[in-house]
RNA sequence: GGCUGGAUGGCAGAGUGGUCAUGCAGCGGACUGCAACUCCGUGUACGCCGGUUCGAUUCCGACUCCAGCCUCCA
């Protein structure tokens, strides 16, 4: 039985799909005028970790998340660096790909761009104009009519007379309430526009979700995520534009991944307290990025921290210690015992990854306990490791590139660390501890560990 | 001010009406030429004040503090 928590209930009920076994699942993407942070790194993350998740127990999920490549703020960049709106956009997607890639995050099943949906987004305006939900407005702009929609709010318990009182929206002329927001915006001069019935112009943001959604899922889904920032307005806009456009329930359950903070506050573009996933890429593994956020419950708040990130790095070391160490992994996989019941229990919890690591550190002793012991069970156990974390996507590398690393730049490479260990161990052979501590206190002052064994040397970098 | 969600041991972070979370770090020990890995041992943690209860970190109420949203932001 699968436990969601619901943000439009505010609370945690049992998942029932709108198809048995399927589940049409639409997350906000990225609107691509930059490089991606942590907290894009956070939701792709989240995201992912969920599909693979439903996808390993045996639901068929539809996975799509948009790319939002028209908007202000792409404009604006493109016009600071002197490039096409389009150069921009592609070498950020490209970007993207590539740190999600990284990140072991998949692909989407799809992948809507605005710009390529521009005849659906037109057409639901166009309908929230004849339905009087929208209406063109002096300035050429089409605005959705917020007051006209009786649920406006309803997702974030909004009530339309504060939101009135407290209106900090600029107040726009040609608005007939300051809450209305645009759907439609006319082209200045030289801007990126595409023809519509109410002139030149290109969609407002909230709208390509409600068209692309609808285009890939249908008029109706059944789960919609996002970032911790969008439920307002966004996702309030998006409810009102579908459903009063499509006449029925726009997204069953919603959910919002928690804000990375760093510090005291949120991490975000405006307070221009963030970090690139590439940044934090130059320095620490990306699994190690990725245990991270999956160290703690998706909707809570993480600090974003190089303790937090050391501390993932040490824990994943045991894992991957202990599959180093395992002579074989089992090829077959038994699932049906505790550790996975007990697993599984936590992930369809709403999915309480921070639970279900737990398990995997029991399973993770139990493992040792065998290698140690010469167990006939240890390829078994370490198969179902691999096996119960590969459904989040951990534990996915060999152990030995996880461990060893990649060398960075100024740092020495496996091929030169094999020779000094080769060195080394001729010392100690010969009981010269002098030099083969030397040797080892050197490649020590390199990041790299070494550890002795009845097998032999072998080593690991430190990060 | 409004709406959400929080407050757990040195740090991170689950969870529960009454025996253990878990990880990281620390300390002591075993193993080791010395280390590393691993193992054993080691911590009277649940914001504050009341209430319910045989018993509350867990339930109820008040309080304090924190965060996110209320404006483009994942």
């Amino acid at each position: 039985m699968l436990q969601i928590y619901n943000t439009l209930t505010n609370s945690k009920t049992v998942f029932t799909p709108l198809e048995p076994g399927k589940i049409r699942l639409y997350v906000c993407g990225v609107t691509v005028y930059d490089y991606c942070h942590i907290g894009h790194a956070r939701v792709m993350v989240v995201f992912d970790l969920i599909t693979r998740y439903l996808r390993a127990r045996g639901w068929d999920v539809t996975y799509v998340r948009n790319i939002t490549d028209v908007d202000d703020k792409i404009i604006r960049r493109a016009a600071e660096n002197h490039e096409p709106v389009e150069a921009l956009t592609e070498r950020m997607i490209a970007a993207m790909h590539e740190d999600e890639a990284r990140l072991f995050v998949l692909r989407p099943d799809r992948e809507p761009r605005a710009t390529a949906h521009i005849d659906d987004i037109i057409a639901m305006v166009s309908t929230l104009i004849e339905k009087g939900y929208a209406y063109v407005a002096s300035n050429g702009d089409v605005y959705y009519r917020v007051e006209r929609f009786a649920n406006y709010g309803r997702l974030t318990n909004k009530v339309l007379e504060e939101l009135r009182a407290g209106a900090r929206v600029e107040v726009e002329e040609a608005k007939e309430s300051p809450l209305d927001f645009v759907l439609w915006k006319r082209a200045k001069p030289g801007e990126v526009s595409w023809p519509s019935p109410w002139g030149e112009g290109r969609p407002g943001w909230h709208i390509e979700c409600s068209a692309m959604s609808r285009r890939c899922l249908g008029d109706t889904f059944d789960i919609h995520g996002g970032g911790p920032d969008l439920p307002f307005p966004h996702h309030e806009n998006e409810i009102a534009q579908s459903e009063a456009a499509n006449g029925c329930t726009y997204a069953n359950y919603w959910m919002h991944a928690g804000p990375v903070r760093m510090g005291q506050e949120k991490m975000s573009k405006s307070l221009g307290n963030f970090f690139t996933i590439r940044d934090v890429l130059d320095h620490h593994d990306p699994e190690v990025v990725r245990y991270f956020l999956a160290s703690v419950h998706y909707r809570s708040p993480i600090d974003y921290s190089e303790e937090g990130l050391r501390a993932a790095r040490s824990a994943l070391e045991r894992f991957y210690q202990a599959l180093n160490a395992v002579p074989e992994v089992a090829r077959e996989v038994t699932l049906q015992n505790d550790y996975a019941e007990r697993f599984f229990a936590a992930m369809d919890d709403d999915f309480n990854t921070p639970r279900a690591l737990a398990v995997l550190f029991e399973l993770v002793s139990e493992l040792n306990k065998a290698v140690r012991e010469h167990h006939p069970a240890a390829p078994q156990l370490a198969a179902q490791l691999q096996r119960l974390a590969g459904t989040i996507g951990l534990l996915q590398q060999q152990p030995e590139r996880f461990l060893q690393g990649d060398a960075q730049a100024g740092e020495l490479s496996a091929q030169e660390i094999e020779a000094l260990i080769e060195q080394r161990s001729r010392a100690r052979r010969n009981r010269e501890f002098a030099e083969s501590d030397r040797i080892r206190d050197l490649l020590a002052e390199q990041g790299v560990v070494v550890k002795d064994s009845r097998e032999g040397t072998s080593w690991y970098r430190e990060k």
